[in-house]
Formats: structure tokens, sequence, C-alpha cells
DNA sequence: CTTATTTAAGACTTCTTTGTCTGAAATTAC
DNA sequence: GTAATTTCAGACAAAGAAGTCTTAAATAAG
């Protein structure tokens, strides 16, 4: 797959908070259920967001979890780096060392045009313009998308 | 990562069982040291394209594998398929279900793209081919770079 | 202060991928 | 035939990813 699923999850969960106007904190129990996503594996990973300052928590009740400015003006690029890290926008696709930098394996150059392109895909917008874009559009972040952004 | 090791160890088997003239056979030993993977992996995964009908083997001293004609004629894309399935070109970049038939995700007209970018570069060349592209091109197949296609 | 709610931290289990090992079957050379 | 070489088949082990569970710490409400 291209993105674990650890990191699939925390883009999903990141998107459903930038869907959420305000900056009420949102539960981790909320975003488990809303999304079907483990609500223990789900906190391990916001954790590690909230940890690279993409994400602020509040404990007790009415606590919860939502995007810092940092997060809100973040790209999918920079939580797919924070959670999977740098290797699938540097990595030999044949899995040698070195890409780049030593001679070229056969799928060099066009592997590099490819990479590219996923990461524009990755960087073109921040979390609070896709947002945005998903209340025009109304995109899915759910398996029957029930999910709606308001 | 992109593609599973493998299918990176399958298809740069398949690369250097392309780049050898002749049609004779060549064993796993070989192959395995050549490439620096692990005889008893690569074994199992040449047995899996033996089954698919890409490589033709043969038992006994002297013996080892080839590349079929249909090997030969393959591209990259249907080796991939051969070892990793469909799911790279079929899947949602967020895991969602049905990409494509139901309502699309935040990513998914910019995924299709990439998507393609990369199935075009798998099935730009047959294995033959790639093998006279890199012969001039003296592409990488190793680390160290000191396989060579001769 | 007590209780309920919520995140934090980390141990633990399960599943998949990756890698190793052993023995059987086929083939060749002597 | 016997021994050596090679693939075939499958059990096994190690490592990593994915998922579960328990306890602790912080906060709010009564
Ligand atoms: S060397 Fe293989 S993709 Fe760059
Ligand atoms: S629905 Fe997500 S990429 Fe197609």
């Amino acid at each position: 797959m291209l993105l674990s699923k650890s990191c699939v999850y925390g883009l999903r969960a990141s998107l459903y908070l930038a869907s959420k106007r305000g900056n009420e904190y949102h539960s981790l129990k909320e975003i488990s259920e809303e999304l079907e996503i483990s609500f223990h594996f789900l906190t391990k990973i916001l954790q590690q967001l909230t940890a690279d300052g993409y994400v602020e928590s509040y404990k007790g009740p009415n606590g919860g979890v939502r995007l810092s400015s940092n997060g809100q003006n973040a790209t999918l690029f920079d939580l797919v780096i924070a959670i999977d890290g740098p290797g699938l926008f540097t990595q030999c696709a044949l899995g040698l060392p070195g890409c780049g930098l030593q001679e070229p394996c056969p799928l060099h150059d066009h592997w590099v045009g490819a990479r590219g392109k996923i990461e524009n895909m990755l960087k073109r917008m921040t979390l609070n313009e896709i947002a945005e874009e998903g209340k025009e559009k109304h995109f899915r972040l759910t398996a029957e998308g029930e999910f709606s952004w308001q």
C-alpha cells in the first residue's frame, strides 16, 4: 500500500477535525466512531500528531483534540512525513540505496515523475483549504459516506 | 513502500534474466548472489512466477530458470500484478472501499492521475525492451551497481 | 473532596511480511 | 546404480505493522 494504515487513519482524522467549524475539542471516542477507526489505535496516532504540534489536546470532561493553527495550515504531505516518514518521496522504486545519488535503476526517471505527482497531490492544499473544498464537493471520508462536511 | 520486497526482488530477478542473451538456464544460486537477495526467499518468488508462466525452470545440474517467451514480452506491470496483486492500481489512497464506484474521497481525482502515471511507468516496455535500453544506459540493478548488462 | 470523563503511556496480543531451514523430487555425470 | 546438483514444497522463525487492553494523570462538575 502507498500509505500505512496509521497514516491513512491520521489523515482522515485530521480532515475530520478540519471540517469542524470553531475551535472546540472533539473527543477521540467521537472521531473513532464517526470514522469507524479503532479507538485505541487512533489514540496513538493522534498522540503522535500532538507531539509534532499539528494537534492540540485537552484532558477531562468535554476535552478532546483539535487542530493547532500549525495543523490547520499543514498539508497532507506534512502529516504523511510525520507519520510514515519521508521514505515514499526519497526511495528507489526497486528498493536500491541512494536513489538520485548513484547510477539510476531502470525505473528511476519515470518513478521520479510519478513520485513528484504524488508529492504535489499531497502538498497542493492545506487542511483548511481541503475542508472548504469538501463542503462544496461532498468528498467522502468514510466507507459509506455517512460523514458530511456540513 | 510502493511495492513489497517480494515484488521488488521478483522484478530485479526478471530483469537480470532478461539481460542475459540466449536462452540458457541460470541457477537461483547465481541470481541470488549477483543481486544480493536471500537464496531461499528468491526461490519462493520465482516459483510463483514459474507457476504464472513468466519463468521456466529446469532441475538438475546446469538447470535453473529462464524467462519464457511470455516472460520476455511481459511488462513490469504484469509481474507486479502477479506478485502483489492489483491493489495498487485499484485502491483508494485513503483506504476507503469502492474507489471509483462510490463518492470520491478528497484525494481521488489526483490519485487517479498519479496512479495512472505509475501504471504507465510499469507498462511502457517489455522485459526484453528494458534489457535493450539497459545495455545502452547502464541501468543499475544492485546496490553498488556491480552488475552489468553486458 | 469525590466521581466521571477524557487523553497519555505503555504493555501486550495478533496478523502479515520477510527470511531461514529441512527434506523430497528431478536431472545429470560418472 | 550412485553421487552431485538443482528446483519444489512446506514447515518454521524473526521482525514489523496493526490492533487491544490496562493503568495513570489531568480536568470538570457536583
Ligand atoms: S534509483 Fe531506482 S528509482 Fe531512483
Ligand atoms: S475514492 Fe479515494 S482515491 Fe478513489
